[in-house]
DNA sequence: GTTGCATAGCTTAATATTAAGCTATATTGT
DNA sequence: ACAATATAGCTTAATATTAAGCTATGCAAC
């Protein structure tokens, strides 16, 4: 194999193993969600909320990856559920600002901590030393995207 | 911070990198889907037919990780692409061979080529033996599951 | 053989998601 | 002030996805 094979086959063979343990790992991870009956992104919308304080709606999407036309649904359905509340902005009244109610907060705080755990089962298969390394690696090759 | 905290935090912190590396190198190799108007799905399956051969719609369904109901609608779309062909199997007749066309094989062959580049591209931001350790510890982190 | 269990693929209904375009509001340039 | 532009969130239509259950086929036990 020449040395441009090898590379391909080398590149193939990390990204297939970095793809089978982020999938692997978030679906033993997103399991926790099913007993609260959260949809990922619903999580993902709550624990933004949790972690970032009050956002407005644009801002919750370019968090979670989502469209906005979905983050509208998104926050309806948690909305319904009574576990956000939706208020205009009177300086800028194209703005609705998504806030956590009781409950909402009540429950991400509950479900967050089961995710944490879940996080830290996972991750129990590394030693600090081995996290830290892949950390590295993993951000050397996220930052690639930032040009 | 106590040990269990710093546990935590490392374990988090680690697999917040781990989530962000995988879905921004996937957002950028996906991005060669869009020229062929293919989705994900259609490309897992084009790929998994590619490299595998042949498969019923129950194999293609667990290797991509989708429900048997919705590979019936992605082979139909790629059937009325005239990508693959079904094929009932005579000994058993309720399996159905799935079969690359000639111009689903052109396609996936050139598509795979884009791909494997992108991959290779993404890949360069890490070294040789940065890969071999990525992949060791993605490697490790998957291994949990099997239990 | 017939009866009952297992399995492959399909259908249906519900939900999620996106892209494109819409409305309302704000800002900027003249 | 007014026109043009930009932006936030919403709506709509199309597509994707899943879960649950259905049909047809095969297999195993009796």
């Amino acid at each position: 194999m020449n040395p441009a094979g090898n590379e391909t086959y080398r590149a193939m063979n990390t990204y297939t193993k970095l793809m089978r343990a982020a999938e692997s790992v978030t679906s033993r991870v997103h399991r926790v969600l099913a007993e609260p009956k959260l949809t990922i992104s619903q999580f993902g919308v709550l624990e933004a909320l949790y972690h970032k304080g009050p956002l407005c709606q644009r801002d919750i999407a370019s968090k979670i990856l989502k469209s906005t036309g979905n983050i509208t649904l998104v926050i309806d359905n948690l909305e319904k559920q009574n576990l956000v509340r939706r208020e205009r902005d009177n300086k800028d009244r194209r703005y609705l600002t998504i806030y956590l109610t009781e409950s909402g907060t009540d429950l991400i705080a509950k479900v967050f901590t089961d995710v944490e755990a879940a996080i830290v089962t996972e991750m129990a298969s590394l030693n600090d030393n081995e996290q830290e390394l892949l950390g590295q690696l993993c951000k050397k090759l996220g930052m690639k995207g930032v040009s």
